[in-house]
DNA sequence: GGACTGTAGCGAAGCCTTTCGCTGTCGCAA
DNA sequence: TTGCGACAGCGAAAGGCTTCGCTACAGTCC
């Protein structure tokens, strides 16, 4: 067994994440059905892929609801922190900043979302 | 086999792109010696690890010397863009600045880097 | 030559992830 | 009661990643 906590979500179980953040708690059934929407697989492989990630601490469940209700154990916010943090880490050699850089450069912005980025780089130069 | 220049790099492989990005081309007892410092493996282990990352196109290397010189396939710069790119559209749902917005709120930054940064935004004021 | 050292490769084992078939249970309708 | 459909779980198969033992070949030193 892995450490807790320590085991990053895989392709398949990322995949069941987005799944739960965009529509909350949910019974498998509705999970499956986006699933086997976007890979065609079996619903028994969706109940597996949710008890695997029920050992793991990934999801978490509903015992008394019936069907059983999963949702996710973290918050979107929380697990792309951890992925990157987890990037930073192995491909930039941990400065966030050449990170920053890198996706500001390819990345498309509306006007408001620009504002608010300055409004961050105007606290952390007070902070700097 | 997966469908070419789509694999991304697994664990081991992005420590070993690592090594060659700071060393720069390298024979593999130079790669091993790193590898072996962080992970205590053998050296069959990095060479198969090589050939294996040489077959996916992951790695490159120059037949002519001896020992057999190793290079990163990708820049890291470049690598970096596709790790990114993969974790906007499988957490984000594609919106690169909500990750730019998170990174910048938790990263340390530099004067420097920060006066960057807001070149950079008044550049896509401009275009948006 | 013969022993030793450094380099390279192959195949198989071990482990983890993903897939599914088969089984069992429950509630409801005929 | 029997049969049907939805729900849940288990174990095993299939495939990928990582590890290493064993083999082989070169060059060097005695």
């Amino acid at each position: 067994m892995r450490e807790l906590g320590s085991s990053q979500p895989t392709a398949v179980e990322l995949e069941i994440l987005r799944i739960l953040w965009e529509l909350g708690p949910s019974p498998v059934r509705d999970i499956h059905a986006r699933l086997n929407e976007a890979k065609g697989t079996n619903y028994s492989t969706t109940v597996k892929m949710l008890s695997v990630m029920l050992t793991k601490g990934l999801v978490k469940r509903d015992e008394k609801a019936t069907p059983l209700v999963y949702r996710a154990a973290m918050t979107r916010e929380r697990a792309a922190k951890k992925f990157l943090t987890e990037l930073i880490e192995k491909v930039y050699d941990g400065s966030a900043m050449s990170l920053v850089l890198q996706a500001l450069a390819s990345g498309k912005a509306s006007k408001d979302e620009i504002e608010e980025a300055r409004k961050l780089l105007d606290e952390m130069e007070g902070k700097a």
